[in-house]
DNA sequence: GCAAGGATATCG
DNA sequence: GATATCCTTGCA
């Protein structure tokens, strides 16, 4: 699988495109030469989110400055910010006008355990208006004791182990060269079951919108998330 | 079970 | 300009 595949995912209708999402690396790279600092995750579970008329979408009420990067190019990333204090990552889908959009929901950690470890530790710190350093040691005794498959298991926790914040928003995620980017499965990797259940967290969008199956998982993987 | 936390959309 | 709401998480 090359680059060029992964740019043929992202002109499939959106619920293909988050099915083809399963498997494919996301990458961060900071750094150059020896001080080249990799992360890489292999992407488990998506949600699709369908435009204006996906009562879920923040497309919902059409185009607002919020939501004018899921009106731009497949393949860019759409970044927000829930609950004050949570970074959530979204591929923008389909064509220019077309605002669909696939969040990433869980990331399984590849590679760059340690600073997966520190990101998280990081992201907590910024989170909290005044930590104590007993806090700071507690969050980091935590997260040693936290299982790698468990480091981005849920659409916040992915945010903070790979560092990402709302700057983010725009960047062509299949753009190699760029810091966060997708990079495609080995092509020996085994085939899985996917799994697909409605989407979580959207209660105030009404039916059907709760019900629609349009959130997809690796069945059964350990990094899913709760 | 619930609080933390800040941007967003909508209402007056 | 004020406020209800939110695609979550970790600890009580």
């Amino acid at each position: 699988m090359t680059a060029v595949d992964l740019r043929a995912i992202f002109e499939r209708p959106t619920l293909e495109v988050a099915r083809s999402l399963l498997g494919v690396r996301l990458v961060r790279e900071d750094g150059r030469g020896r001080r080249r600092a990799r992360r890489v995750g292999r992407i488990v579970e998506v949600e699709a989110y369908l435009g204006p008329a996906d009562r879920a979408s923040h497309a919902r009420f059409g185009e607002t400055a919020r939501s004018r990067p899921m009106y731009g190019q497949a393949g860019r990333a759409y970044v927000y910010l829930v609950y004050g204090m949570y970074h959530c990552l979204n591929v923008v889908t389909e064509p220019p006008g077309v605002p669909h959009a696939v969040l990433i929901r869980a990331v399984q950690p590849l590679e760059g355990i340690e600073l997966f470890r520190a990101a998280r530790c990081e992201a907590e710190r910024n989170s909290h208006r005044s930590a104590s350093a007993q806090d700071l040691e507690r969050v980091r005794s935590r997260l040693e004791r936290t299982s790698v498959d468990r480091l981005a298991a849920g659409p916040g926790l992915v945010g903070a182990a790979f560092s990402l914040g709302l700057e983010l928003t725009g960047t062509d995620l299949l753009d190699p060269g760029n810091a966060v980017h997708f990079e495609p499965a080995p092509a020996d990797e085994p085939a899985f079951d996917i799994a697909s259940s409605a989407r979580v967290g959207i209660a105030y969008a009404g039916t059907p919108w709760t019900e629609a199956p349009w959130r997809f998982a690796v069945a059964g993987h350990p990094s899913l998330s709760r």
